[in-house]
RNA sequence: GGUGAUAUAGCUCAGUUGGUAGAGCAUCGGACUGAAAAUCCGUGAGUCGGUGGUUCGAGUCCACUUAUCACCA
């Protein structure tokens, strides 16, 4: 989850390892964001290569399935080069991605979505479940119904190709050509929010509120759709006060964390442990791979 | 010391003419296949400050009591 302490951990691991780091966090992608995504420091980034940071605009128009393969090209590349390669970040879905793939949908307009999008506005979401559920009722019967944005997905692929959302939903995992290790990082639920709670107002204090005043006429952009910006834009407009802000931007990071935890959790493969057993990591690591557990303790 | 007010869910409070309790916030759980820091679904909990009384029945009325706050000395 957020705040956890990852980038500290994975920038020493790389370390150990002399190896790279990808980033899966779908908000460290963009320039213009820097307060409110706590990257790594400019430090950090020239000390071990980091990949998937900085590398797109706010003006991009990105998704999981090019992450995927830009990902995917990445790794072969570093492949060449290291035999162990870190993947960290707390976009779940992303991680996943590059882990199992995903099934192979055709790529459909984005006229067409805009379209759903426009008719979903003015005629409500009745009309789109009963659109759903006319092209697509296996899927209909599944999916979380008072969720437009799965609604509308699964119209767009019917209008784009004519063929069933649910047809191509197979949910089979691809073999990548490279081995997987899973390592999950948590707290106890009171210390992770204070290490929120906190971040928060640093992040405040460098400078968070200025930046996303900057960005307010851009407020519109989906890079921006994002926890601790969109706040502040309300704020901006005139919703709630300055008191009630911060207790937002703290609650919402706070939820996110969880719903991060809730997708995790789910995950039976991943091996869980507190952030600062860092020696414990490094151990459990070095067995999984095959070397010699004591001598990479030792270089702790 | 005197007078008055308040005491109900973790917090702020509502509770109509007496029929064993609710709302917001917080919390907690879950979903997730091309928007994912997005989007959505669900949830528990209170010996109504304490004791006694009136009543078929009291958070609601009465007495005493404890705590807090305000004002007056």
């Amino acid at each position: 989850p957020t705040a956890v302490g990852k980038s500290d951990l994975c920038l020493n691991l790389a370390k150990k390892f002399q190896t790279e780091i990808l980033s899966c966090d779908s908000r460290q992608f963009y320039q213009e964001m820097n307060r409110g995504t706590a990257k790594p420091s400019s430090e950090e980034l020239a000390e071990i290569p980091h990949h998937f940071i900085n590398n797109l605009t706010i003006h991009d128009s990105y998704d999981v399935r090019k992450y995927e393969e830009e990902a995917l090209a990445l790794l072969g590349q570093l492949f060449q080069k290291h035999g162990v390669v870190i993947l960290t970040g707390g976009t779940g879905l992303f991680a996943d991605v590059v882990v199992n793939g995903m099934d192979a949908i055709p790529e459909v307009a984005p006229e067409i979505r805009e379209e759903i999008i426009q008719e979903y506005q003015s005629k409500g979401l009745t009309w789109l479940q009963g659109a759903v559920e006319e092209v697509d009722p296996e899927f209909y019967a599944q999916v979380d119904r008072g969720n437009p944005q799965r609604l509308m997905r699964a119209l767009e692929i019917w209008r784009g190709t004519g063929l069933k959302f649910s047809s191509f939903r197979t949910k089979k995992k691809i073999k990548r050509p490279f081995e997987v290790i899973k390592i999950g990082l948590d707290r106890p639920r009171e210390e992770l929010y204070k290490r929120i709670d906190s971040r928060m107002d640093q992040m405040l204090s460098e400078g968070l509120f200025e930046e996303a005043e900057g960005l307010f006429e851009k407020r519109e952009l989906n890079a921006l759709q994002t926890l601790g910006y969109t706040e502040i834009f309300d704020f901006l407009e005139g919703k709630y006060d300055k008191e009630e802000l911060i207790r937002l931007l703290k609650r919402n990071s706070r939820r996110y964390a969880k719903r991060q935890l809730t997708w995790f959790r789910r995950d039976p493969l991943i091996h869980w442990f507190h952030p600062s057993e860092e020696r414990e990591i490094l151990a459990f690591l070095a067995n999984q791979i095959g070397l010699n557990p004591p001598k990479v303790a030792t270089q702790l």
